[in-house]
DNA sequence: CTGATGACGTGTG
DNA sequence: ACACACGCCATCA
């Protein structure tokens, strides 16, 4: 069946749901927290196929950049949001990681 | 099945 | 430190 497919990208999809309010994080820290580190791009076409309501939005790359505001319905969008949840912004579409960088794990227990 | 693409990351020059 | 190239895994044509 093509359920399978959201098999990987519910992994994704849980993780970035999981992100909480005035929090971000990178592409890199949810391929990681999949066991994947190299399949950070896999983990932007789960974003694509991303239902309505994830915050895709709390979602960059490990610079921080927005490169998927372009996706979004509205590339400001993405940054108002962001700005609306209190994430300080260092660019025109670059937010501080450091301020508000979270990662994936950090709530859930996990193995180990 | 093969080729090309992609909302990235890391390594090397 | 910066710029360029490759790799990686999955999906689409």
């Amino acid at each position: 069946m093509q359920a399978e497919r959201t098999d990987f990208f519910e992994r994704v999809w849980c993780i970035v749901a999981q992100i909480p309010y005035g929090k971000v994080t990178t592409y890199g820290h949810i391929a990681a927290a999949l066991g994947a580190r190299r399949s950070a791009r896999i983990v932007g076409w789960a974003l694509q196929a991303a239902p309505p309501g994830l915050p895709c939005h709390r979602v960059v790359n490990s610079n921080g950049w927005l490169t998927g505001k372009n996706h979004f319905p509205s590339p400001t969008f993405m940054e108002e949001r962001l700005r609306s949840e209190g994430v300080r912004f260092i660019g025109p579409d670059r937010v501080d990681l450091k301020l508000h960088l979270w990662v994936p794990g950090s709530e859930s227990e996990m193995k180990r």
